[in-house]
DNA sequence: CTGAAAGACTAAATCGCTTTATTAGAGCCT
DNA sequence: AGGCTCTAATAAAGCGATTTAGTCTTTCAG
């Protein structure tokens, strides 16, 4: 199959097939439990005599041998793997989630399956369930509604939704909006349009309400003809391009902009510019996220940082703990992340 | 562990313990064999009596038989799963790669776990030992230079090395010089930046020798002191701003500016923007890659587009082909595919 | 009535490891 | 000599499937 161009030179111990336990233990002359004992540093070990440890490990390094990590899970009943779910893993935000996730998970040694529903009702459904046969041993999802009755620790980022035996993480979204609202109304902006989010995204119902609950404090009236909603699959810069050029179509005056994320913020942007209306100078504009583009706007983006990469480092450490934990009984329910209003050139004192 | 708090509205199925074969054979009075014929459709069930069959799938619906993945692999030899290696899960390059690749893997009955090496050589190296130890059929290396000797089948996306048993899937890069060169050349532009990738990242020197083979062709003359090369991990704009900060302060003149990707590029605007150069009226600016960003930037980034997610895709498939066919004699040892020129307003005609 | 073929299954090996229980011998004590 | 403990291991069960090689009926042609 492979036949290698100079076997001489077999630097790297990757280039041998690797071998079982078998006949490691054959070729040592020794039983495979001696054999596993001494390479998982088990107890039973310390009844090996130094000398034929050694023995062993050197053969071990020699002879390539690597343990079949699906035997050992079978066994074990551990597979070292958990299952990350997410809508889709091309966008931003599940990128920045997965990227604090997997620093985590890595290094405890697990490896993990992702999976992206792409908010299609049967992949949601089968997903878990498959990710399950496969044995892992808990579960991420990201921004996605997960369904009740999974068998294993699940962590929710951004789930929204109150199941048993899921940990929550959330962010703090009366505090997101208030600094959101905070500073335009210090800013002097009073008529502020709102880009609410599709349906399906799970934030999308919290995040409104904090909105109104926040308005409500300040002393700020929503003008519901200035809420437009996002509809479609797509999270392309182009949707919010076109609810702005709705926004824009109906007449409204509005001077201010809250977008339900920093994509959207930057398609808006665009329709506000092609309509002649100037960023800051006739309408401030605020996102939420702060992927990294957002800084590298023109103008850069105001915006509600959600600490995402946290978020997912959070999501990975918790799991990690509630599967080591062998009392499940009280697990976290929800955990809270602060976010934090990044003030950038798209915003501007009302003129 | 999980008490249900109505037992009685048991809806779906995920909800009840999943169960082993075994059990299901004995609570059906069969063998484990004959369930696992029925079960895998195989032709040995074909002795086997409809009706029993239908009592056998459906005592299987009912008890929740869900096969476990670990045992079957362990058994066949056959994991259906693949390793994905990647520099980074980011929002740009690599998540758009892989999310090609996941769109055929699932569909297929495969997983993936994904590992991401952040330019470690020693991670470099471990990680495909560690994949291979937990039974992956394949690889698929993006944007990184695999290390040789692999034992299973391996793609490498835009890995640019010739090794023994990968298949390489790479851009037509001197198609891709010449369509930036050509575009700047027929706007007027004589005096040309470059940036230059880092060092690590396999796509630069291939890139770059494109560029200079595309400039003599053009009869352009590349100026080494306009030539900037990016250093340091990090793959935010933030880099592209320092380098084309550097090439303002040298003082001497261009008028377009080649950068080595999108995300680069939008640094470089930032720092022209600051030093009062405007784009494109005095600077044209061309990236690499098309993020979805790019079309969203201000003014939207002329861009040679890698299509990253059919990459992806061609990977995922020519890697499942490889794997599936019992011949690997003659594997594709490369595929090729094409950048298109995406003309937006960060270019514009000499004045 | 017999032998072969078909029908309906089953027993048991196997994948590669972990782990419990057991053993065989050496050395020491009484 | 017999009984202990300690050392240095080993045998074998088991994880949960798949799969090969049967076994026991029944049917049916000759």
């Amino acid at each position: 199959m492979s036949r290698s161009k100079s076997p001489t030179t077999n630097r790297t111990p990757a280039q041998r097939p690797t071998i079982s336990l078998k006949s490691l233990a054959e070729h040592l002359g020794l039983s495979q439990a001696a054999v596993s004992f001494v390479m998982n540093r088990s107890p039973n070990a310390k009844s090996i005599p130094h000398h034929t440890q050694e023995l062993i490990r050197k053969a071990a390094r020699e002879l390539n041998y690597r343990p079949n990590h699906l035997a050992r899970s079978l066994r074990k009943q551990r597979s070292y793997t958990i299952g990350v779910l997410v809508p889709e893993i091309s966008e931003g935000y599940a990128a920045l989630v997965m990227s604090g996730i997997e620093d985590h998970l890595l290094q405890e040694g697990y490896f993990y399956f992702v999976v992206s529903h792409r908010h299609r009702a049967d992949l949601l459904e089968e997903y878990p369930l498959l990710l399950q046969q496969r044995a892992v041993e808990g579960l991420i999802a990201v921004d996605t509604a997960v369904a009740e009755g999974l068998q294993i620790p699940s962590i929710a980022v951004s789930g929204h939704r109150d199941v048993p035996g899921v940990t929550n993480i959330v962010l703090n979204h009366s505090r997101a909006a208030m600094l959101a609202l905070e500073h335009l109304s210090s800013l002097g902006h009073k008529n502020i349009a709102f880009i609410k989010g599709q349906e399906f995204s799970s934030d999308t119902v919290v995040r409104w309400e904090s909105i109104c609950d926040a308005a409500s404090k300040l002393g700020l009236t929503i003008d519901e003809r200035l809420v437009v909603q996002l509809k479609g699959e797509s999270s392309s810069p182009e949707l919010g391009y076109q609810v702005t050029t709705e926004l824009l179509a109906s007449g409204r005056l509005f001077t201010a902009l809250f977008s339900f994320n920093d994509v959207y913020a930057i398609g808006a942007i665009q329709a506000l510019r092609e309509a002649g209306r100037r960023v800051p100078d006739n309408v401030s504009v605020v996102g939420f996220d702060d992927i990294q583009s957002a800084a590298y706007q023109n103008p850069a983006l105001t915006t509600v940082r959600q600490p995402l990469r946290e978020m997912g480092l959070t999501a990975a450490t918790t799991l990690l703990r509630r599967i080591t934990n062998t009392t499940e009984e009280n697990y976290p329910k929800e955990i809270v992340v602060e976010p934090s209003l990044i003030v950038r050139g798209s915003t501007a004192r009302l003129q």
